[in-house]
DNA sequence: TCTAAACTTGACCATTTTGGTCAGGTATGT
DNA sequence: ACATACCTGACCAAAATGGTCAAGTTTAGA
């Protein structure tokens, strides 16, 4: 089970973003420069976080991209979903009845992945990028 | 942050073998065709399982598989460590007191991914092969 | 003793996912 | 007008995944 580099900057980037946006626009290219990520790269996260009302983008000189939300209604659940980090502990369809690969019947482990995926969705649902911001403020870099 | 199949079809195998082998051995061609797993990819597996003293083998006509342990004392934790399934949360090495791509600091999120690795781990070394057991018996294939 | 069941080992491989890069474009403040 | 910075989509190399295949060795039972 890893966690992609593309959940895990998707946090870093707006984290970044949340601690300079007070008065400006800020520029990908800072946070690119600020956090060591490609700026190429987090242009595709960021036009996802756009697509899901996460930011807002400013275009032209001095542009760059703010906050949509007050940082108390970021969840972890809504970044990583904005960016399809998703949690998946079976392989077969959530929703249906069925098992893996059309078999009839659910694995007998599958009470437990279940249990498994809320357990870890929990702690994305109770983490706010308000939480962040406070438990960093000592390791500002 | 996905499951892999090699984990989860780990616990599938050993849940079976637990139920199983209160006689005799269990051979790694019935589990295969129990759970609809592949043979071959089933000895990968339970030669890791092995080596991690969590199944012992008999050889020849009859052999088969059997638990080296009590089924209480045996952990997701020590079944994903055997097969190597590890959670991981961070990129850079976890020892090391430098950042990612040998930086001179930890990221900004860092203390975040150390919080969730240990979070998914809880649940790891809190579930033992026996609860498992006990949750699945009213669903038995 | 012969044979089949079942473990053992290691090489191999197709597909998918990851983690990007690159090449254009468009909007806008100065 | 021009530099800055967002926007879009194609493209790609490397790694991980989820296996298969081949060639053994060991041992119970006929
Ligand atoms: S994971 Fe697919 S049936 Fe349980
Ligand atoms: S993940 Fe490597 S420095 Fe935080």
């Amino acid at each position: 089970m890893k966690l992609t580099s593309k959940g895990r900057y998707a946090v870093m980037a707006l984290v970044d973003l949340a601690r300079f946006d007070n008065i400006n626009p800020v520029s990908l290219r800072d946070i690119s420069l600020r956090q060591g990520i490609s700026l190429d790269y987090l242009e595709q996260i960021f036009s996802k976080l756009k697509k899901n009302e996460i930011v807002k983008s400013i275009r032209g000189t001095q542009g760059g991209y703010v906050l949509n939300k007050n940082p108390n209604d970021i969840k972890l659940t809504n970044i990583f979903h904005a960016v399809d980090e998703k949690v998946k502990t079976v392989q077969c369809k959530k929703e249906s009845k069925k098992g893996c690969n059309g078999k009839a019947t659910k694995c007998i482990t599958h009470n437990l992945w279940d249990e498994l995926e809320i357990h870890i969705n929990t702690f994305f649902e109770n983490k706010s990028l308000k939480d962040l911001l406070n438990n960093n403020k000592d390791t500002r870099v």
